[in-house]
DNA sequence: GTCTATAACGCGATAGAC
DNA sequence: GTCTATCGCGTTATAGAC
């Protein structure tokens, strides 16, 4: 088996894995095993348990802040303003749709970004935030000028709603979407779920008081 | 040491460190050691980890339940119907509030909530949803009948956003509010920034598609 | 570059003395 | 009811053979 392919069936079992049980619940007996390549191969590769939970993002976070920077910019250069529909249709349809005609499950990468929020990973948020703090200012900087009327501190906490409402429910999108199945026979893409979110979101930062 | 005080005081450490670190990350040895006991004494009084773990929630969730319950009555018998913003009302200002009348911190039930939600306890989530699904499912119908105009699968996408905002913000509330202090000079309160979340919640609940 | 074997340690849980 | 001591197991990480 080619290094190459060592690296790329640990990062794929680790994704899975981590997202199913979280960092500390999964073991790297469990992702070796899973990926059918030697335990001490992890720390050949990665060094360590938690450079490999950095890698697992990496390989999520470069394609999507791609994704975003190159839309933001491709819209920006079209309209001589962008709106909050239009911002929020980059993040949601583009970066997220982007990710998921790359081969990545945009579920998992919610659900990893969940995990990145609650459980308490220094290194892991100081990585994100090192590594793709910029994309995430420009994002939040364009809606900013987007919503020029609501004061300062108000915007940034309607953001972090916004962010909690996208990453908490679709962070848990396949279960919320089995208990809707069982309720009302409905099922419910992530198409259809972010098509629900958008307006919803656009509603929350667009607010009066 | 009276066998009530040690229980009282392995759930206030096991409650701050569980809110801390999550509860994988948080071991028996760390909790009985800040507690000040000694380390039997969570198998002896609880019977196992997963047992501790539910009692702590159950601390929490007991009176917050029973003041959401009581505020609901109370207003459903002094109106007509329920409105939206009755029913938010209800649950920030009452039921956080209730909480911390109760010299129990709201900030940190908040964190231990998001956890429950991210961390894949089975064992807890079966707790919680047996013990409290009912004042759950009371205020969902409650919700339902004050928005009969949307359609029931866009409802409960929505009660899960609405959940997600404000969860996932108040979890960790005391992160952001020192970035925002940091960038703004200006400080948050915990009531103000409910202020905050509740019209942007019922703007999020009642948006137009 | 990949393997086996193992070091070094922390974990939850419990038996048994007091 | 509280203590000490310890069992049995799982963990990450690494040394050394191939």
């Amino acid at each position: 088996m080619s290094q190459l392919d060592t690296v790329h069936r640990i990062l794929d079992a680790a994704e899975v894995l981590f997202a199913e049980r979280g960092f500390t619940e999964t073991s790297l007996r469990t992702i070796t095993s899973t990926a059918g390549v030697n335990l001490a191969a992890v720390n050949y590769h990665f060094g360590s348990k938690k450079e490999l939970i950095q890698a697992v993002f990496e390989r999520f976070l470069t394609p999507f802040t791609e994704h975003l920077d190159r839309e933001l910019s491709r819209r920006a250069s079209a309209d001589q303003q962008l709106k909050v529909d239009d911002l929020l249709q980059s993040l949601y349809q583009v970066a997220l749709g982007g990710l998921a005609s790359d081969g990545r499950d945009p579920k998992r990468f919610m659900r990893l970004l969940g995990l990145a929020y609650t459980q308490s990973q220094g290194h892991l948020r100081r990585f994100i935030v090192s590594r793709y703090g910029a994309s995430y200012q420009r994002f939040a900087g364009l809606l900013r000028v987007a919503l020029p009327d609501i004061d300062p501190v108000t915007f940034y906490w309607r953001l972090y709603f916004m962010l909690g409402a996208t990453i908490f429910s679709l962070s848990s999108f396949d279960a919320i979407e089995a208990i809707l199945r069982e309720d009302f026979g409905a099922e419910s893409s992530l198409d259809e779920t972010l098509a629900r979110l958008a307006p919803a979101a656009a509603a929350l930062l667009t607010a009066q008081d």
